[in-house]
DNA sequence: TCTGGGGTCCTAGGACCC
DNA sequence: TCTGGGGTCCTAGGACCC
């Protein structure tokens, strides 16, 4: 008998991980249609009873209020949905310690070898991760076992929710006949049009295709998902429990699109300031700065630069944007959003310092910003921000009363006085 | 009439993912 | 009814150098 699984990897989906994580918490929710995204103004995760009266992923709130008035809309809960998350990734690793932590409620799991350590075959392998995340957790998790990261993606997308999927060498092709090529992983809604002009409709319809035809038609990442398919093992697992992040982002859209340059300026200062509380998190220094203003028609003005030294305070990256402001933004239009991303990222202790002048105001603000972020963790985000984020973040403060009463009378947040940091422009 | 040939590095932008 | 937020990777093409 030919070796059926020169690798054994296992894909574990969560199944509507978000409302899960959300009924796991408060059990009256099963069983109710659950939308989870009131917070950001579009449904990002939705129970199988809500999508059962016609929600799906990136509707709008207010929209899903309108077609189905009994949905349960909740905002996002981040810190728990973490939480289950790395209680998932610590039980999968009781299995074997090769696993990639590949989104909050995914992972792959490289469990070649292991029928030996654990003297049982592949198969009950994965099932037992199965059972074990549903009995510790209380989640439903999807599960699929092939002979790679895409074959095993396929499998735990076959059924779902609390699905067990295996797709071994024998069965191969009788899986990638009922995969359409637009569901396949890597393959979005661009390629799949240029896929279906090729005769391509089936995950079979690419596996089946010559290699020379593979070769002239596609780029790298098709051909590797090509190679995958024919069952051969291309792509690794990346088992590194703390991936090196290579940028940080913060955006926000508004409640209503605005012409007033300073709001706009200060939804932007609020965001920036975002981006850097990320940064110091991650003891990480940014060299790189691009900033985006999204109008009205959702058209994008973007500016990039390089700072002068590489550095975690707002205040560096916001004396550039302020100079520069005038070349992103037009009274003419209304914008609905603005975004940073930080990159160039290097970690902290590796900073180098310029001018002897410089290097001393830096560590005057290290100071100030140190204690910044010790108020933050103590109170709550935004306990102290910039002079320049003010507009936002009072309007944000407002939009978040009104939307949820609610939410406003459980928030006890306190608020302490404003520190004024920098100039309001 | 014809304007070398590489290599490397950087960046903008597209495509994709959850 | 009106469109979120946070990421990664790849490619093409320009700049620069020998």
């Amino acid at each position: 008998m030919p070796n059926c699984w020169p690798r054994a990897i296992v894909h574990i989906d969560g199944d509507c991980f978000f409302v899960a994580c959300e009924v796991a918490k408060n059990p009256k929710l099963k069983g109710q249609p659950v939308v989870v995204g009131a917070d950001r103004g579009i449904a990002c995760a939705m129970s199988y009873e809500a999508k059962a009266l016609g929600v799906t992923r990136g509707m709008p709130v207010g929209w899903i209020r309108k077609i189905c008035p009994n949905t349960i809309i909740l905002p996002e809960d981040p810190t728990s949905y973490t939480l289950y998350s790395r209680r998932m990734y610590e039980i999968v690793r009781r299995y074997t310690p090769e696993v990639e932590e590949y989104s909050i409620d995914e992972c792959f799991a490289d469990i070649t070898g292991m029928h030996r350590v654990l003297h049982k075959p592949y198969i009950e392998i994965a099932r037992e991760i199965q059972q074990t995340l549903k009995s510790e957790l209380g989640l439903d998790f999807s599960v699929g076992l092939s002979v790679n990261k895409v074959l095993a993606k396929i499998a735990s997308k076959k059924q779902k929710p609390n699905g067990f999927t295996v797709i071994d060498w024998p069965n191969i092709s009788d899986h990638l006949q009922t995969t359409t090529i637009q569901s396949l992983w890597g393959i979005g809604s661009q390629t799949a049009r240029q896929m279906f002009k090729l005769g391509i409709k089936t995950a079979y319809d690419l596996a089946s295709k010559p290699p020379a035809e593979i070769f002239k038609s596609f780029t790298k990442p098709h051909q590797e998902i090509w190679h995958e398919l024919q069952g051969k093992f291309i792509f690794l697992l990346n088992t590194k429990s703390q991936p090196n992040k290579s940028s940080i982002s913060k955006t926000k859209t508004f409640g209503a699109t605005s012409s007033d340059q300073h709001f706009v300026y200060s939804a932007l200062s609020a965001n920036i300031e975002g981006a850097c509380s990320k940064l110091r998190k991650s003891k990480l220094l940014t060299g790189k700065v691009s900033i985006f203003l999204k109008t009205q028609q959702f058209e994008y003005s973007h500016l990039d630069f390089v700072l002068p030294w590489p550095t975690t305070n707002p205040k560096d990256i916001l004396d550039i944007c302020h100079q520069r402001f005038a070349e992103v933004f037009s009274k003419e239009k209304k914008y609905r959003a603005t975004g940073v991303t930080l990159s160039d990222l290097k970690p902290i202790n590796t900073e180098t310092l310029n001018l002897f002048g410089e290097a001393i105001r830096k560590e005057n603000n290290k100071i100030i910003y140190r204690h910044v972020d010790l108020l933050d963790h103590r109170f709550g985000a935004n306990t102290i921000f910039l002079a320049s984020s003010l507009s936002a973040i009072k309007y944000q403060k407002m939009k978040d009363k009104t939307s949820s009463l609610k939410n406003f009378l459980s928030n006890k947040k306190r608020h302490l006085g404003l520190l004024s940091l920098g100039r309001v422009n």
